[in-house]
DNA sequence: TATTTAGTTAACAATTTGATAATGTTAACT
DNA sequence: AGTTAACATTATCAAATTGTTAACTAAATA
């Protein structure tokens, strides 16, 4: 039997946090709670969660301060964090998402809803397709287990960073990584590089490769497509 | 085109449940109606509802046994079950939680509420993590997590401010956001722009892609249409 | 018609990234 | 330790893109 998953959960309104730990509750997570957006991070810090559930609008501190901190600190890289924002709150999503939230719930909240949302991350943590070994685009091959790429039949040898890097934005062709998102999975979360680290890898790597499959986004960040 | 979303309704009062399903029956839903628990089990079963509208106090068996025993049914998993229950009952709330029912409304009903919690409901049951960020009107698709827009299958690339103007707009057609409104949203409230700097990405977008998906309402503001 | 509001355009400013070379850093091997 | 080579990072500047403004025109509204 595995340790049960945690959840903490932080809101200001009582009622939303009892109604959600006890669903929760009810199907086997574990669950802590916080009042505030400091209580939060404190709990964060000593309950070690799986999953934080994190309402924007909290005193003392908003769930986006929460979120952008904990994005910050490496032992919060795989938590997930989910954003309660108001419903029909479009441009939160986007902030939210910039920041590095993994999901969005609209208040007022179904518990139905939120449960099977959280389910749903969950399972997309299973080790399925971004855990594969090898990376197939068209002609191109990723191998991480040999640390090489092959285009055209022709292995061409990345360095370590370079190798990650590409090896992160292929993982989920299509999907933007933001320059900060880069940074956190590349180069960690306490390492702190200049701003033209990523470029100069990426402009490595494309001339490595000798073909454009990463593709910038202005203002955004970067994307592989083939 | 889809199947449409059908409804089931398990009231007592013919009034209930003929105003209920009216204003449903107006905006497309597929509208079945019981007059009691049993019933209400019999039409689940034969009916096959999305979401079923139990009104707590109910003959035969009240909304709340029905709720509990479509809730160990397999079948009725990801029916939505709203109950309908007395004004301030709280505990009738906690109970119905408990049991497994997704959303409550006190009676007496304001249909223009009902039916607005209900498209809610259904609102966020949709997205399941990767097809939430993205906007499908008619033949374009606005894709948040690509930063892109594909108009009959081909990709227009915006600007990052005209991304996200336009996603604003495009999360809920038809509805008009003020100058104002837009400003905060996506340039935030303490960057200060001209008055024709909402104006030039509007034409922008238009440029880009071609088609007139940006309605001015003068005087007032921009809205999404498509 | 007068007045307000939005559209158009081009110029300019600001931001962001690309390219390149130079400088640190590390690890392996003398 | 010294040497070396590969790698990672930074600095700098050029280039491209993006954002904003201003000035003017067109359209709608009162």
């Amino acid at each position: 039997m595995e340790a049960p998953i945690k959840i903490l959960i932080a809101d200001d309104e009582p009622d939303i946090i009892e109604i959600i730990s006890f669903h929760l509750n009810k199907l086997g997570y574990e669950v802590a709670t916080a009042k505030d957006g400091s209580e939060a991070i404190e709990k964060a810090n000593s309950f070690a969660p799986d999953c934080i559930i994190l309402d924007v609008m909290m005193p003392k501190r908003t769930g986006f301060e929460v979120c952008e901190y904990l994005r910050t600190q490496k032992q919060f890289d795989k938590t997930l964090i989910v954003l309660l924002t108001a419903l029909n709150d479009e441009a939160s999503h986007i902030k939210g998402l910039e920041l590095g939230g993994d999901d969005f719930i609209s208040k007022p909240i179904s518990p139905k809803v939120l449960v099977s949302r959280i389910t749903a991350l969950f399972r997309r943590l299973q080790p399925t397709e971004s855990d594969k070994k090898i990376i197939i685009a068209g002609d191109l091959m990723i191998d991480i287990s040999q640390y090489k790429t092959v285009l055209k039949g022709v292995t061409h040898v990345l360095a370590k960073k370079e190798f990650e890097l590409l090896y992160l934005l292929a993982a989920q062709p299509g999907r933007v990584f933001l320059r900060g998102e880069i940074l956190s999975q590349v180069w960690g979360n306490d390492v702190i590089v200049g701003d033209r680290t990523i470029d100069v890898h990426v402009r490595k790597i494309r001339a490595k490769l000798g073909i454009d499959c990463i593709t910038t986004v202005k203002g955004v960040g970067y994307k592989f497509d083939y």
